[in-house]
DNA sequence: TGTTGTAAAATTGTCAACAATTTCCGCTTA
DNA sequence: TAAGCGGAAATTGTTGACAATTTTACAACA
């Protein structure tokens, strides 16, 4: 007997929230702007109370600070929280990594594979800002594909934080020529099953990210000689 | 001359969600009780406001659940989320674990000595609630000294997770024998920089803990043979 | 007896108004 | 001119009331 889905309509919190993220990820909300709760409220046609949820579900996401009586404010991260963001990445995506690789079903990959392509293609026509949203969906779909509800809830946080990280930058994204071949290489490295050269993998592309979003070396994670 | 702390008065319902915090995590509140905002407002003198923006805190971290229309109640965690829990628990920890052996100042493994010793005295003289705090406290020591905000940040809703579980538990903690060795001996293996030997250390350190808690072993992270 | 429809009760979702706090601006004064 | 001092304006924090939804209870009916 085929099992129904059940219906899950969106509360209106969740749909103000959804119109804030974007807004502060596609950069109309730049870093330090303040949001007004009035305003906002005024704008969708709602009253401050589900403005007010909404805000501090994004503040728990850590997209907005919030100060008492001051309201909240888009995070400005600086280069020591970019750093921080990858590190956290790090931890967790090497965690899922090893899942999959220790979980043997080898079909996994297959979706790791064809967005590994999509990426070569994109990338030798020079469409920068798809390879650069490639990327990130590489990362996320490893992280998914490993079914922990709460290594995914944690990374959705850092992956909203890693977009902030890039919308900081006025200047266009700076993808490195490597970055394909660093993921095929690591997809390689999960296939075959060497742990440790996977791991190693994992860390060196975040570092190589923090290194070109920075200007310089703030990741913490160097191996060792 | 003396910096001057600055005053950080709590917020009324940052007040609220401790005070539910501490009500779910020692049990007043058992997993899957309802909580009511008309009530828990009249208890505490306040209006329902900040009780459902305290109740939204505890949702985002994971000890409340919220159903639309229907209100929050106390998640109840099943073998398969203490498992999870414990493997995200992993991933945080042996971050953590890494970031310090890589940073060298050798000082920072004197706290988690201290917290060792003490484990070992209660251990001795049965005073077994008191040791299953101290296992607590070592790895809140652990990710805290790592002094990641983002680790840390994760890591705290995992530990209120962990409780949870701890909890859940009609029965003592089950507590044993070999945990305070399984400390010493991972922080050996820190001191001595032996990384490969750590990290086995902090998976099998949490994987006994799920067996002990699940009774089978629902550990998705076994070494490789 | 078991199911269906309906109404009452209880609970959550939203709103607008009021209180408290902070910020901003002009005035005074040395 | 610059620092200090109100007071007004703006913003957040909190409240109580009302609307919408869900749950519960109960009667009608096959």
């Amino acid at each position: 007997m085929e099992s129904l889905e059940p219906v899950n309509r969106q509360t209106t919190p969740g749909l103000i929230s959804a119109q804030i993220r974007a807004r502060i990820l596609d950069g109309t909300f730049p870093p330090g702007y303040q949001l007004g709760e009035a305003k906002l409220a005024e704008q969708m046609g709602v009253s401050r109370g589900p403005v007010r949820e909404a805000l501090q579900r994004l503040v728990q996401e850590g997209l907005l600070q919030y100060v008492k009586n001051r309201g909240a404010c888009v995070i400005s991260l600086g280069s020591e929280d970019v750093a921080d963001v990858y590190l956290a990445r790090g931890a967790i995506e090497r965690a899922a990594a090893l899942i999959l690789m220790r979980r043997g079903s080898s079909g996994e990959f297959d979706e790791l594979e064809e967005l590994v392509s999509r990426m070569s293609e994109v990338a030798d026509e020079g469409r920068w800002s798809e390879l650069a949203e490639l990327d990130l969906g590489f990362h996320e779909t490893l992280v998914r594909l490993a079914e922990s509800a709460r290594l995914t809830r944690m990374f959705t946080t850092l992956l909203a934080e890693t977009r902030m990280c890039l919308a900081g930058l006025e200047s266009a994204y700076p993808v490195r020529k490597e970055l394909v071949d660093e993921h095929r290489s690591l997809l390689a490295a999960m296939r075959g099953g060497d742990e440790t050269r996977a791991l190693e993998l994992v860390d060196n592309h975040l570092g190589d990210a923090v290194r070109d979003l920075t200007g310089s070396d703030g990741y913490r994670l160097r191996s060792n000689p």
